[in-house]
DNA sequence: TCGCCAAGTTATATCATATTACATTATCCT
DNA sequence: AGGATAATGTAATATGATATAACTTGGCGA
């Protein structure tokens, strides 16, 4: 779609500024996290004048709203590809272990997606809260249980809290057991299967009780 | 010890800067995080000019640094007394609950110790890094079960990215299930059950294979 | 085609980090 | 005691980022 490349010499306008940025912001954040996103730096990089970006972001908060945005767009897909792929494991384990790569591997947008202001100060039912339900209903459904809503819900928040601390202090350098290495994609199936057992166990507690 | 207080008229030296920035910068991050932390502010509120800090660290990063050590000394004094202050409930969920409730009531800080780059620059023997170590030996520690270490260790880290998870999801607004509002405290302690079953199933295996 | 408006530009205000050169006090050594 | 010297403070300034104001350009519709 909006291919603009070829116009080597500086048109006065640039084309899509706009997409442009949120594109650039994404490459820098994927390498150094929110914090790596400078207004000065992208519209240098992009070859328009600093204050250029300010005609389509109120402020760098709302550049990176949108980057958060897109950044949940591409990660839902990817989660939703990973549930949809047949395999021999099951969806959950599927979707935990996509998870887990993404919030590895591209660890500087998972950041911006989890852990940044941007996301704290998204209010309930803003675009960007919506997206991140979104994954959660993503991974409830991956459960393939009978089981009533509320009670997968609490099993879907306990997975979706332990792989992201798993993601989380990795980066941080604290998941290093004492002496020997303890794999991480091990531990988030670990959390997994046993979070699979608490819910199997509280589904036949309540049958007995009927 | 250093109650420079009594001194309105302002002597040319301070008294101990250097712990008054650490004091102030702690106040700091307790209400905004990390990023709260301002050279420029702190040496105004203690009446000093903005490069009188840069006398006691070489840089903002140094000054976060010694923060973040001293937010460590204290939040493992307050889990250790956690773990041992006798009480109906068990070690470990003592120990989880008060992470829990430090890590939402002081987000500031615990953001600091545990989702700063700060510590994730922090190299593997370093003091920060150790003390971050010596709270998962903490936690390792309040397991009250007869496991061989690296079985209770794998166990300790299920249940310490699991809080961290709960910790920061909550504070980013990513907890609230669909409908109910689900208690982080409940969830917290379901993950340390299901932990303990994980871990003594792991041991009735072992035991059956011996 | 004329004029308007979206999207650029230059210039500038503000603020934070950090360095350099200078000033003052504390301390230690004879 | 007293003077050199190190420790700790200040003033002045460079750098780099956000953000705003006022001006300019050029595409597009009436």
């Amino acid at each position: 779609m909006g291919q603009i490349v070829s116009k080597p010499f500086k048109a006065y306008h640039h084309g899509d500024l706009r997409e442009a940025l949120i594109q650039a912001a994404l490459r820098e954040v994927e390498l150094g996290g929110p914090e790596a996103i400078s207004i000065k730096a992208l519209a240098k990089k992009l070859g328009v004048s600093q204050p250029a970006p300010y005609r389509h972001f109120a402020d760098r908060e709302a550049l990176l709203e949108a980057v958060t945005a897109e950044a949940f767009r591409r990660f839902n897909a990817i989660m939703r590809e990973a549930v949809e792929k047949p395999s021999k494991q099951s969806k959950l384990s599927r979707f935990a272990q996509a998870a887990l790569a993404f919030g590895l591997q591209r660890h500087g947008i998972y950041r911006l997606m989890f852990a940044s202001r941007t996301m704290a100060c998204a209010p309930k039912g803003s675009e960007l809260h919506t997206a991140a339900m979104e994954t959660l209903a993503l991974l409830i459904d991956a459960f393939e249980a009978p089981a009533v809503g509320l009670l997968r819900e609490r099993q879907a928040l306990k997975i979706w809290a332990g792989l992201h601390g798993i993601v989380m202090l990795a980066e941080q350098g604290l998941l290093t057991g004492e002496s020997a290495q303890i794999s991480r994609e091990q531990l988030a199936d670990e959390i997994v299967e046993q979070t699979k057992l608490a819910l199997s166990l509280a589904l036949k507690a309540a049958e007995e009780k009927a």
